[in-house]
DNA sequence: CTGAAAGCGCTAACAG
DNA sequence: CTGTTAGCGCTTTCAG
């Protein structure tokens, strides 16, 4: 059976809120019971039940992710960030999937929040994402990842996007392409429009006409780009270089230039986003705009971390914004 | 202020007891209290407290999952099976990440023991792994994933790897190929010995020799795939195919072989393992042993909740053993 | 059908 | 330094 603080006092002889004490290393005990209580503990294989504790302390050491997908590349380096540094933290993460599914999200929450977390990190699916538009506010510290309103009150930790989008038209502008185009998933985040104002930005800076028909905001798919693309190169009117919103796309994007037989950059340039594992692959060997993922990860538990300090001291603490800088990261395609 | 269930109580003018019949379904209220306590609970936006529930009923509704590394392409399939049935049974999930360290793997064991989970579902990092080994019992329901001890009792479940080794080998001299090599990591794991043995068996089978110096057992890390090729074609005596221990390997090799100007399949045939995404790209195009991943983690979580139902019911259970069947997916690389 | 009461395992005043 | 006591928010007998 398990044992509690009581069978431990019982064997100790002495009453239970000393062994409390000594297991907590609350002064207020001899060195003398402490030592005898971790040993007794010890030897019956005593295990604290963070359960009870939780109830009192109205503090649980837990904490959630919710993400929409662990299976696209790009989310398993947060998560690895964020899980790392909760548990340097002293933090158990639940991992929550929704499946892309808004309505998973709004479900997650609310039952992260029965579970009493301490805290959530969401990396949201879109702008309607969030809880606080539909009801009121959300009823928990809770910092933004990755995607994030920056005009609400929220806490977030972003990469600057509208930076990451003007670092990579400028790339291409620099190295001679004039014609760009802007291939990008457009999930209603705010994300996307960040990155497509640098991208705008940068053109304007350098007096380059924008075409509409080389800009193609869909979706995420990576055959989504293989059929953009193809569509581009087959009505004869193509850009020299695209921009795409993610790796992913990118990937289709650079099979759907060599399936029609053209040639990757020299024919057309491409720039990805995100720089996920396989685009240092020799293979794929993409150039990318690198977003800074297990820092962000663990960026995002330090502000939550704060946040509940605050909290915890009866503080309505500002909202915490963090915006990390991308980085080019020049391979060959472009 | 939260909202409990005794806040409901007052305002309904009704004893605590009755609201939460209510709230649970449990018969011996009536619609009529019964509707009149939901009403209020929505309105004032109660959320129960699953830490106090889950004092009394001595059951938390959560599951521990513990992997090497979430990083690594095989794990997200994985933990997506588990997370996804594990919250359609009504569970959360702990994510913890060993990253490989066995000495993480006990600390998060022991975190996840106080944690109070109903279970844990473990995805060993070698045959030291077992905290069984170096103390008593797992004091709590387990299940293996992936990676298992088959001899002693422990629940888990695993794809068939002594028949996927034999079905690589199969495929390989069915091709023609009589000069087969082995390239492995070699964690001490279970795994790694059953997919050799698969592997030997059809050698054996097939009356084909199998040359010492075509057989590395060494790390999982991709570069090591390339040096190990590498190394072998420079010694002038090479296998004209090879099985590596895993997808992410066989990158390596693909990668050492066209590093040398020799053509796959042609001059080597590659075979992985796993089935990871990235095999099936265009790029990459990979022939594979696949794990049923996403599968794995479902059936783990089915396993582990049949586990508790037995204990709940005072029942010792026998270890389940579920061994799910590999499938080759033919692909460009032999 | 409903209420009162005990208690899950622990922490946190408050006395001594 | 140590023990007593009162809960944390809920489920679950046990009476009524």
């Amino acid at each position: 059976m398990k044992m509690t603080i009581k069978d431990i006092a019982k064997t100790a002889g002495i009453s239970y809120s000393s062994v409390s004490r000594a297991l907590n290393g609350l002064k207020g005990v001899s060195e003398e019971t402490r030592q005898k209580v971790r040993d007794i503990a010890e030897q019956m294989d005593y295990s604290p039940n963070a359960v009870a504790r939780g109830l009192v302390q109205k503090q649980t050491g837990t904490l959630g992710l919710i993400i929409p997908d662990i299976t696209n590349p790009f989310y398993p380096e947060l998560a690895r960030g964020v899980e790392e540094r909760a548990s340097a933290a002293g933090y158990n993460t639940f991992l929550c999937n929704t499946n892309y599914e808004l309505e998973k999200e709004t479900s997650y929450i609310r039952n992260l929040l029965e579970k009493r977390v301490d805290g959530i990190i969401l990396a949201p699916i879109s702008s309607q994402s969030n809880f606080l538009e539909q009801r009121k506010r959300m009823p928990l510290p809770c910092v933004y990842l990755g995607n994030a309103p920056q005009d609400t009150g929220y806490s977030f930790v972003i990469t600057d996007n509208v930076r990451g989008g003007y670092l990579a038209a400028r790339t291409l502008i620099q190295k001679g392409y004039r014609k760009i185009g802007f291939i990008s998933g457009n999930d209603g985040g705010w994300m996307v429009d960040e990155r497509y104002t640098g991208f705008k930005d940068a053109m304007k800076r350098y007096n380059l006409e924008i075409k509409d028909n080389y800009v193609q905001l869909e979706n995420w798919r990576q055959e989504s780009g293989f059929e953009i693309i193809n569509k581009m190169i087959h009505s004869g009117d193509y850009p020299r270089a695209i921009i795409a919103g993610n790796d992913f796309l990118a990937m289709g994007i650079l099979q759907g230039i060599k399936s029609n037989g053209l040639k990757v950059p020299y024919d057309i340039a491409v720039i990805g986003f995100d720089d996920i594992p396989a685009a240092s692959w020799p293979e794929i060997n993409l150039t990318t705009i690198k977003q800074p993922k297990i820092q962000m990860g663990a960026d995002a538990v330090d502000v939550l971390v704060a946040l509940l300090g605050d909290e915890r001291i009866e503080i309505v603490s500002e909202p915490r914004r963090i915006i990390l800088d991308p980085e080019l990261i020049l391979r060959g395609t472009c």
